[in-house]
DNA sequence: CAAAAGCGTAACCCATAGGTTACGGATTAC
DNA sequence: GTAATCCGTAACCTATGGGTTACGCTTTTG
């Protein structure tokens, strides 16, 4: 019902730099375990827990494809933030909006991912691989 | 420029639950450091040092009245990673709705609050006093 | 001007988060 | 069917975060 425990579980994930590398790696796509290991400097046992916490923060969704485990974005809750956010930074209709957005998002994002929002974040990128 | 930094201290932030709440306290009124930490069952110091990393994450900021020091709002702040987790959960046109957020809600923030959010998110208020 | 109020900081303690290596259980390949 | 791949978990270590008490500085009060 509340938004209490989502937010401080989802708040707490986004909150480390490794996880936030990995959640815009899969805003691109879905990715195996290994794969997503591989791009870090880390070992692969670290990388699995962060995927864990990400998994149960409900940011993150699984599936078994053989002998691998890929791993994908699930937007509503990335929306439960936001919303909590808005807040404290909302102009009138701010909500109605994000309402909207929360029953629409989901169907539409792996569409829109590409043409908006890509090219703008592309600089985001950058500053994501550079946290270390 | 780049969003990182910003997002990586933000983020950081917004982790903690006491500071959620004391974050929501705000949203209402301006408060003095003493009168932040009565609401708290933690020691006064420990208050202090959420408000240390609240005012350094650029969350909030301070003002000295006499003996006293005021805690507001920075509202720009939560802008920044509420784009940032834009990315993420994104209609169409949601960002173009943004940067006017950016400009405009910190003038007439005051104003809003009261109305459409104090309501809906009065719920939410409730949630976070039970955070422990 | 002494005393009290309001806050921040320092020093310390303990729990937890995040890293590593070692291991085991599936699934695919040979 | 044995070997190799993929990936999670366990056990362990260290750093950090959040809590406490003790202390000191500045501003108001009597």
């Amino acid at each position: 019902m509340g938004y209490a425990f989502a937010v401080d579980e989802v708040a707490g994930a986004i909150a480390d730099p490794v996880r936030r590398r990995i959640l815009v790696m899969l805003r691109e796509e879905r990715l195996p375990a290994g794969e997503i290991a591989e791009r870090f400097a880390i070992s692969r046992p670290a990388v699995s827990r962060h995927l864990r916490v990400l998994r149960e923060s409900g940011l993150v969704a699984d599936e078994l494809v053989g002998r691998r485990r890929f791993y994908l974005l699930r937007a509503e809750r990335f929306a439960e933030l936001a919303g909590w956010l808005a807040q404290f930074a909302a102009p009138a209709g701010w909500e109605r909006r994000l309402d909207a957005l929360e029953t629409e998002v989901y169907r539409t994002r792996r569409g829109r991912a590409r043409d908006a929002v890509a090219e703008r974040q592309a600089k985001n990128d950058e500053n994501q691989e550079n946290i270390a």
